[in-house]
DNA sequence: TAGTTTATACGATTATATTCGTAAGCAATC
DNA sequence: GATTGCTTACGAATATAATCGTATAAACTA
């Protein structure tokens, strides 16, 4: 069914752009993948493309420019690249993943609590 | 100081082998890659020799068959990617990928433990 | 309407990564 | 001491990704 969803770096990139946006022309994308990377435009619209023609995005062609959008949930790839991720660099051990996330990466206190809350409803089971 | 540790997706994996194994021959760690992928040997060692080129490694040549060490340490490639996925995949928000691997990848009772302490520490701040 | 701007299409180049074949050395074994 | 097996070295082929230049057309503008 689905085939394995594998994007570049640059397309992964792109697709981030769309999922925060829902939806974008390559112009919009563009602007925001130049405060990153120096590249052209065609450089961007080349990439956008391609990832059509491999079915990671659509396009609505109805008007002169294009609007496109992700055809891959985020969630998805979410999922996919945690489970790699626990894989190769964390031994395996998605505890060891979530400790280091939270030491490192500031969160609110609103945040922790709801975190609290999943744990407490995990270990309830 | 740092130059930016970017490893390409072969590279990943035998690094994630050699944190592993802490110390490793090229053979030792053919045998693993081989099992999920279908490689030569000549194959695995000539990206090691350039891993050790570009100082993502180190051997020793006492001996004919050489002995492979990471020279980066597993802590800062989690760091990276982790940052990284925060950004691309979360839209930035930690807590988003704590929930996400807490609910989907199996956590034993005393892992999170471990997790709610830290939390409180946190909050206690 | 002529000129300018802004789009897409697409071939071609360049860069990077992956893969393997072959040569050569060393060491154990027959 | 020849043969076999395992090792590294390394060039070269192949595959994949990224980048851009140029052509062409639509839409806006003076």
């Amino acid at each position: 069914m689905s085939k394995t969803f594998k994007p570049t770096e640059s397309e992964l990139e792109i697709l981030s752009i769309l999922w925060e946006k829902q939806t974008a022309t390559v112009r919009e994308v563009h602007e925001i993948v130049q405060k990153t990377k120096d590249v052209g435009y065609t450089t961007t619209l080349k990439l956008m493309q391609i990832m059509n023609e491999k079915g990671l995005v659509t396009r609505n062609v109805m008007s002169k420019t294009h609007i496109y959008t992700p055809t891959i949930q985020r969630e998805i790839a979410q999922e996919q690249y945690l489970t790699k991720m626990i894989h190769t660099l964390f031994g395996g051990n998605a505890s060891q993943l979530v400790l280091q996330a939270l030491g490192t990466h500031p969160t609110s206190k609103n945040d922790l609590d709801q975190i609290k809350t999943m744990i407490n409803s995990l270990q309830n089971k």
